[in-house]
DNA sequence: AGAACCGGTGCATTAAATGCACAACTATGG
DNA sequence: CCATAGTTGTGCATTTAATGCACCGGTTCT
């Protein structure tokens, strides 16, 4: 988009944090990107660049002047998608950024789910933990965040919710793996794999295992999803996972049960976007899509789900997916 | 703006409904104007306007544009009012549409209030009907809207509330002036002036008559509210209008007294946005201000509206009203 | 049929943005 | 304490983009 291209350029200058080096990488001349951003700060009225010795560095007003700008960039996008979408062609791109859980079985398969009924739309996905997968959304960097236990922030709008119990993941012949209940003491019996702390499921598991009086103490700690659920075959420990993450037809010989309820609160699992921002057509209809699997036949999260998106997306009319 | 030029002249094109009327208007020849747009649609990747044998129209994808623009418009200009005010200078200027009543008492003393604190603050009033006021939110072409009663639009969105009771206003030496109680049943059997039918007060009125199985009569039926208000001490009359309009130290001579609470169901004054906007640091200022008075010493209205702003303005911090 | 519009196009002209060379300045490293 | 390698900022010639002008082909209304 053309008339962007100062912003584009201040945003490289941001980044590069010197006039020249990002001149370089835009291909122009340090003196015409200078004078490209004295402009700008002329008309605009106010400085938005810290000259320093060793280059330049936004001030709070730059910040502001580029989080616009992002804000911006992502809506032109937005109505492209839209004018795309009404002349029937369907194409799009949808950033979101997740944990780890969702990645083998759960997205895997809604992502072709959707593709299948819309081929031009195509995906980017994004593994980062709770605050980064926010502070993407911020930076519009993603359109889209799915993540266990955030830490909720103001900005963060939830569109759609799942509860998720703790499971307790084994070989099929471990002694507990056929036992009518699985409580967490005897897991905690037992050799155990957990993941590390910045995970939800982590921190579900110690105040759990606190207020047994319990401490976790785990043969390995690892940040891997996927080394856990392998590592149970090997050496016949129990593995910690949310059933997002989980899948009846996966390794044979790997079995899943809940945690008793009684033993483990549940956590849950959040779809959400940056609040106040309209979303890209494709976006907009792939949460939509999550939302409703989400809901299953749950009426209340059905109606959460439908009610948001008559707030953010008034003009996309039913979900069609 | 600079780089908001193409825009601009979009915008006019569109309001003019032809190319070379826009050029005039803007002070350029219709051929640079055709291939700006021109331009701009190649960039863009698709037509915004219909080209018809007597101008242009634009189509679905330009509306999407123009309002796009609108937003990034608005946008801009709260960025460089949220910079003026982190340098001190705390100007702007804030665009109010709202309907009659807080017209001769009400706002005067409000914007009053406010440009005490804050002089460099400009203000430009509409006088808007309740559906006007939302369609201008809707455009970006007001801040904030103030009416009573509203049709509510999705895209309203509440900043604060306040109950209105329907007052009946007359001569200090009218028969009812010193009852106990006001009766709707006994204004309707004086002669009695009435707000038309597009206005809150009437509808209230009208509804409240038909329960009581009459229905009113007036003698005068006008839109403005001035009229009214001197009407009643020319013949002794009965008027009828919202406390937020009247003020005990108007004219001498003039009283007004609410109708019996059981024969009228209140009406409801709202202030509100359009939703997912992000205001102008003035306007936002101003609608605290408001929002503060409304409230009084209320504690539900002053938290809901403390709730609306850290959604909105999570950067404003606390009001300085 | 003709007048009065309209949007679109080729070409010369004008205005704006850029590149180049160099000045002014500052932290850094010997 | 000075040299050096960075940086941003500026005057001037050059290149690139935008514009104005004259004109074309079309539709609509008289």
């Amino acid at each position: 988009m053309r008339h962007m291209e100062t912003f584009r350029l201040i945003d490289a200058a941001a980044r590069a944090g010197s006039i020249r080096k990002a001149a370089e990488d835009c291909g122009l001349t340090a003196s015409a990107l200078n004078r490209r951003i004295a402009r700008f700060e002329a008309d605009f009225g106010a400085q938005i660049f810290e000259r320093l010795a060793r280059g330049v560095r936004l001030n709070p007003a730059g910040e502001l002047v580029l989080q616009h700008y992002r804000s911006q960039r992502s809506d032109m996008a937005r109505v492209q998608s839209q004018v795309a979408d009404l002349s029937g062609v369907r194409r799009g791109h949808v950033t979101i950024a997740c944990s780890q859980a969702p990645l083998p079985y759960f997205l895997p398969q809604q992502i072709s789910r959707y593709r299948r009924d819309h081929p031009g739309v195509t995906f980017d996905v994004k593994v980062r933990d709770r605050s980064r997968a926010e502070a993407e959304l911020a930076t519009f960097a993603c359109d889209l965040a799915l993540v266990f236990e955030p830490v909720l922030m103001v900005d963060f709008d939830v569109i759609a919710t799942r509860r998720q119990t703790v499971c307790a993941i084994m070989a099929a012949d471990h002694p507990l793996a056929h036992k009518p209940e699985i409580r967490l003491r005897d897991c905690l019996n037992h050799p155990h794999i957990a993941p590390s702390a910045e995970y939800g499921v982590r921190h579900l598991l110690d105040t759990a295992a606190q207020t047994l009086g319990r401490k976790l103490s785990p043969v390995v700690e690892t940040e891997s999803f996927e080394l856990i659920r392998h590592y149970v075959m090997a050496e016949h420990a129990i593995g910690f996972q949310i059933p997002i993450g989980l899948s009846p037809e996966q390794q044979p010989g790997l079995v899943f049960r809940e945690i008793a309820a009684r033993d483990i609160s549940s956590g849950v699992l959040l779809l959400g976007q940056l609040r106040g921002r309209a979303l890209p057509v494709a976006s907009a209809r792939f949460a939509m899509q999550l939302a409703q699997v989400f809901a299953g036949d749950d009426p209340v999260q059905s109606t959460q789900a439908t009610a948001h998106f008559a707030r953010t997306h008034p003009d996309l009319g039913d979900v069609g997916a």
